[in-house]
DNA sequence: AAAACGATCAACCGCGCACAG
DNA sequence: CCTGTGCGCGGTTGATCGTTT
């Protein structure tokens, strides 16, 4: 056995407010005040559920309503909130004088959730980038090559700096990042990353290997497609 | 110009809690 | 205690509007 509606459906009005509606329980608000939601209808002459009037007046008719988009400020303190608080709109609400839950309720969900799945998955690519990083200085030294990278903004020769380098023109995604290597035996040629997709020109035809003497990316993706192939294809230098 | 798609937000629904009888 | 009722809350839906294809 289940509860018992709170209204009538079949006689009562569904779906959006009309400005006359609105004004109806507007005026009977201002005049009366609320005593029971299940009355105001009646009383106001609207047909519409209790719940339906609180609703709107709450959400939408109240007069101390604030309108208008969250400023930056305030969308960092939800995020506080949420994270101590959870779900709990109706608290993180009343931090907030003039804005209702269902409007934090709203925000969070269209806007301050995708940012936030952005920002971790930003964070998460950079950790992957710093980790492939590694494993490829690490071959590269083992194998007994010099790695020297240098870009627009500064030229380093330092590992530690170049890992920090990296990481930064991955997330920008936009800086010249030009790579040079070179190896101990003698190898020829420049290659062109962008035409690394399908038949890689680093890798040559069958076994016979070449190596470029320099490696010059036009953007840290290409750099870091560089570093990919490197790392995956076992029968480098 | 129009269809498809995505974002936003008002409104609805069902559940749980508080409280009166 | 138990039961019925009303309210508030959080999850979800669907209409609408703007943008992209």
């Amino acid at each position: 056995m289940g509860r018992q509606p709170c209204c009538d459906k079949e006689r009562v009005k569904r779906g959006s407010w009309t400005v006359e509606e609105d004004q109806k329980l507007v005026d009977f608000i201002l005049n009366n005040g609320i005593h029971c939601w299940r009355l105001v209808p009646k009383l106001a002459g609207l047909l519409r559920c209790g719940k339906s009037c609180r609703l709107r007046w709450i959400n939408y008719l109240r007069p101390d309503l604030k309108r208008g988009a969250l400023s930056e400020t305030e969308e960092q303190q939800i995020i506080k909130l949420h994270s101590n608080l959870g779900n709990r709109w109706s608290k993180i609400a009343s931090h907030f004088p003039g804005r209702t839950d269902n409007e934090i309720k709203n925000i969070w969900n269209t806007t301050i959730k995708k940012k936030l799945k952005l920002q971790s998955s930003d964070q998460l690519a950079a950790k992957n980038i710093e980790a492939d990083m590694k494993k490829f200085i690490s071959k590269v030294e083992d194998k007994g090559l010099v790695f020297e990278t240098s870009t627009e903004s500064s030229k380093s020769s330092s590992f530690q700096e170049l890992e920090q380098n990296w990481t930064q023109e991955m997330k920008l995604m936009q800086a010249n990042l030009s790579i040079s290597c070179s190896a101990s035996t003698s190898m020829e040629g420049n290659v062109n990353p962008s035409s690394w997709e399908g038949e890689s020109n680093v890798h040559g035809e069958s076994d016979e290997l070449f190596w470029a003497d320099t490696i010059d990316c036009s953007s840290s993706w290409d750099a870091y497609n560089f570093v990919d192939d490197f790392l995956h294809y076992e029968n480098y230098p």
